[in-house]
DNA sequence: CGTCTGGATATTGGATACAATCTTGCCAGC
DNA sequence: GCTGGCAAGATTGTATCCAATATCCAGACG
């Protein structure tokens, strides 16, 4: 059982608003009381407040001294400019990590492929991000640069909103099943390069997918 | 005179607990006691910790549940680390703003360097730590990519307390002269390779030193 | 003699109360 | 009718107070 109660109510609520965040449930744009999600928490304003300046510092909300915090409004702009430094810092992480990567790194990726699929096909979009992120954090994180993988979370997170919208969709599915089974045999060959290219296709594919949704909304 | 009082307290003690950190008067490893320091500000704990939290944000102090903040302490290879994502994303930003230099960029850059011979010549390191900062981000902000920018601010404080050191050096100081008359040299030409060698060769000579200095610590 | 348990103390985490600032809408003056 | 300012309400920012947790030390027990 690995069912941590969190320590702290900020952590607590911090999880919680994560999850709002990526639900859409706080939608961009949305100014946020502090008391209103407090009561709805069920704690006090302080840990709300110490939540929000993380969301703060990792770009998910903005705010305004006196004025108050505002979901963070992502333009076409900034999405573009986010996917292409995780282009630079994902071959990075790729190119360490292929050399170093164990049997048992492979069976976790394998399988956390599988769990991605396996929550697609129940419809589970929140599983599904939830997944597709461990799927991809296993490699990077084998790179043994916590720095880069810490960086590599933060620009994730900033697109977190939209992925889901990625995931809704059925065609994106069964595209992200076949990318996420390219980009495993490279690993599986040690090709290095390869995994670039895999990484690199699957990421351009989920861009171009999102950006056609911001352009609607 | 562009001299604003912060708004909140909250921004004041941020700012001051950076240039403690900086200084070092706050030490790596150092516990960091709330009540202490709220009551040498003068103000109360909570601007405190909320300020606490953006710097865990930026990786400076490291927390602990209910044992409080720690000044974070830097390795070799948490510093290798950090300079080659620089490596990386400072090539980037550079790339992109090369074409983009208008006229008043460059003069920019040159009073900013003239700045950092300035506080140089005067033994003013933090003047000097100042300036050189001002240096690089007037050439990353050009690209015009916010992201960017924020990445590379967080993966500068996370030296800073370093880079004070490495201007103390009076060789240094030399160094970084020429080094800068290069970068800008390149710049004025519009030569965007040679501006990323420049500061690619700047960075290394910097990384050179600080690590020496780390290991004999 | 070492280890573990229980309680005293210090420090952090959270709740409540108060102050400062912003927003909204109304009214006077032009 | 429009503009500017003023007052009331709402919301954030800060201080203070209380609760929860960790640390440390003394003493009991094996």
């Amino acid at each position: 059982m690995t069912f941590v109660r969190p320590r702290t109510a900020q952590e607590a609520v911090l999880s919680e608003l994560r999850r709002m965040l990526v639900t859409g449930e706080l939608a961009p744009g949305e100014p946020l009381r502090q008391e209103a999600l407090a009561e709805t928490l069920g704690v006090s304003r302080v840990p709300v407040r110490e939540a929000l300046k993380v969301l703060e510092g990792e770009g998910a909300v903005v705010h305004e001294p006196h004025k108050g915090y505002v979901v963070a409004e992502l333009s076409v702009d900034d999405l573009v400019e986010v996917y292409r430094l995780r282009e630079l810092l994902e071959a990075e992480a790729i190119r360490v990590a292929v050399p170093r990567l164990a049997a048992t790194d492979l069976q976790a990726l394998v399988a956390a492929a599988a769990d991605v699929d396996a929550a697609g096909r129940s419809g589970d979009v929140t599983g599904m991000t939830e997944a597709n992120r461990r799927f991809h954090f296993l490699l990077f994180d084998a790179a043994g640069m916590p720095r880069l993988s810490r960086t590599l979370r933060q620009l994730w997170d900033a697109t977190d909103v939209y992925r889901s919208v990625y995931f809704s969709g059925v065609t994106n599915r069964q595209r992200v099943k076949h990318e996420h089974h390219d980009l495993l045999v490279a690993l599986r060959a040690g090709d290095t390069e390869a995994a670039v290219r895999a990484q690199h296709a699957h990421r351009d594919n989920s861009v171009t997918a999102v950006t056609a949704a911001l352009r609607r909304a």
